[in-house]
DNA sequence: ACTCAAATCATATATGATATATAATATGTG
DNA sequence: CACATATTATATATCATATATGATTTGAGT
């Protein structure tokens, strides 16, 4: 059995609980939980995936997600033929489906590539982001610091990001920076088990960063994204590279 | 009946007919062409809709492709799946399959991004392209020239230009371009139906274009793709918004 | 007889086809 | 507007086929 995890795969709508402030004025967001059995699917794996409970190199198999998931393999081919679309596993024709491992190499290129959009995404997200989701922004950071499990954790990490590229919930910049995020992130888990301390650190940067979108301090912001990125990136080559 | 093409899907290994010197001394490259036919659905309609045989707002129901493709709708499905998740389709559950229409705001914010990433992607590939590819990027331009047809026009454009972002045939910057080139190409069609001096413009820019490339001249090639993209998405602004 | 490579075979798995059922949506009619 | 109907996607189930993988056997050369 590949996952412990028992249904109901559909999820609660926010990660956070909601934010009552927003709540109180505006419709609580119409349920972007999913209708189908293969988005379901597809956000259960991604979720697990992310959060380490598969790592790298864990064999998917089809007629076994569809057993502990219970459902037909039908829209398990699917989910995985999305998951593979966002690079978080690798499906070989007739040899199945692995999550993916990625290399320095491919780590160096995503973080290359998220550092030349990076100051794209500050200025297009700053201005346009309401206090309220910065208030909710916020509030993740103070569940962030407090939270135990090291997969929780990172999908709290996966939110606060998400808030912060602005009020575009379907933003192509948004897209690419989010699945590149997430393929770095299937090497997060590796790092923050052998380096501990790193969390402490993003927690910090976390902090610093919210700052500067309250002042709406471009420059800076951009800056402190950069860092943040690089640090980030500093760690995983001390991991995968330790020269 | 959506597509007037008869099998095969399968189609030639190299759009360009491969270069006579490279295969010399090389491998011929061990067929790259699809072994199944999810694969070959996906690159026989990504090309279908990129040459313009697929407009903007064609409806693709799984039963007809299946029918005219002489397949069971399995491998159509996955195929509209991943082509969703490349952004040429828009595929709501229970809905179906629609070729995307890009907005004006989409096209801006993804030429926003291909102007943030091309720097890099100029600086990545400049060093590293074979004199064997430049030759084959020069044939290229001549059969463009000659080519009558636009559909045809476009596929050769496309492989131009992937020419270019060198030899790493799998890279995440590579794969991000290209996908939004091929979001925007959704709306080339249009513009250079409705502006037919375009493509003259954009011959003479491929030609500046790869001159810079030969030169190896970084700066130059950096500012004339530039410029390339930018008098595309000015044609598109005129075209979309014609004030 | 021994070693190593090639061929063979069995197994696991993905891929593809078909049939059927259900659910959601679109369309037409009263 | 309400309702019935048609269309289509989604999902399940079952099966046949194709491919990859690993174990086993075979066989040639030493």
């Amino acid at each position: 059995m590949i996952l412990d995890h028992r249904l109901p795969l559909v999820e609660e709508r926010s990660p956070v609980g909601g934010n009552p402030l927003a709540t109180k004025h505006t419709i609580p967001k119409l349920a972007p939980s999913p209708r189908t059995s293969q988005a379901n699917v597809t956000q259960h794996l991604r979720r697990a995936i992310l959060a380490g409970h598969l790592p790298p190199g864990t064999r998917l198999v089809q007629a076994d997600l569809a057993d502990s998931l219970q459902m037909s393999v039908t829209p398990i081919r699917e989910a995985l033929r999305q998951l593979s679309s966002e690079g978080l596993i690798d499906l070989d024709a007739f040899r199945g489906a692995v999550v993916h491992t990625p290399t320095l190499a491919e780590l160096e290129e995503i973080f290359e590539i998220r550092a030349a959009l990076m100051p794209l995404s500050v200025r297009k997200s700053i201005g346009y982001i309401t206090s309220a989701q910065l208030q909710t922004a916020e509030a993740l950071l103070d569940q962030m610091e407090a939270e135990p499990d090291q997969a929780e954790w990172i999908v709290l990490n996966r939110e606060f990001h998400r808030l912060l590229y602005g009020p575009m919930t379907t933003s192509h910049l948004h897209n690419v920076l989010q699945r590149l995020s997430d393929i770095a992130t299937l090497y997060i888990n590796l790092s923050f088990t052998q380096h501990p301390d790193q969390r402490a650190s993003a927690d910090a940067e976390h902090r610093a960063i919210l700052a500067a979108y309250l002042t709406q301090d471009v420059d800076q912001a951009t800056h402190l994204v950069l860092t943040h990125i690089n640090s980030t990136l500093e760690s995983a080559r001390m991991v995968l590279d330790p020269n």
